[in-house]
DNA sequence: ATTTATTATCGTAATATTGCAATATATAAA
DNA sequence: TTTATATATTGCAATATTACGATAATAAAT
């Protein structure tokens, strides 16, 4: 056991869980408001603010880019990160048409 | 290691976080799209239609309970499950404001 | 009182996540 | 070429999550 049943699932079902997934951790959540406060923001800035070790901040940023919430643009021995904004409008589209439907569901 | 450090991050990260980690398992989504579709819905009904055992879906239904998703209501010796609407729209609220606040800020 | 049905809890195995030190890699500067 | 800086990867320890069988608890029905 601990192994995944996502196939009992359907497609949509395990998109929503992915992207929450994803956001569910407060680390993830601050990179995700600290690179969209700072364009053009990079690793080491975020190892600064954050408090985290540079690996740890990696390892998330590495999460964060599974649902393609980021892009990155190297400059020199810079990596600056910036969030993918249409991706950013996908995701919340497929929360909210989650609430949404649950929302109306309880109350007809 | 392994340990959290939530207490580094402020209390609407975490609050955020926590809406999202809770959903994010398909177990769960599948969980309360069911109940939302089928008022009064016990764990029974769960089990049969989700075709995951009865003490996992128990535990799911426990860490939906921990963001105050699930209203109950015991009858006879069935317990029916049903969504606290007001705290659904909460949820909505947190997780939508998060959303919007990245893209204004990645708009600026 | 015994049986039946429903849900919760306990115990446990398998796996995943979180966090970091150490190290590797890559690029720029000296 | 050596040094410095930025990021990624590896390896590992601690903890959390997922799943389920077994069992307990509760309430109705017989």
């Amino acid at each position: 056991m601990g192994f995944s049943k996502k196939h009992i699932f359907d497609e949509q079902q395990n998109q929503a869980a992915l992207i929450t997934k994803v956001l569910g951790h407060p680390a993830r959540i601050s990179i995700i408001q600290h690179i969209s406060q700072n364009k053009c923001c990079n690793c080491n800035e975020l190892v600064q603010n954050i408090g985290l070790a540079q690996p740890t901040i990696s390892q998330h940023l590495n999460e964060i880019k599974k649902i393609g919430l980021l892009d990155q643009d190297a400059k020199g021995k810079n990596l600056f990160y910036s969030i993918n904004v249409d991706r950013l409008n996908d995701c919340r589209r497929i929360i909210n048409d989650f609430f949404v439907k649950t929302q109306i569901n309880c109350c007809k």
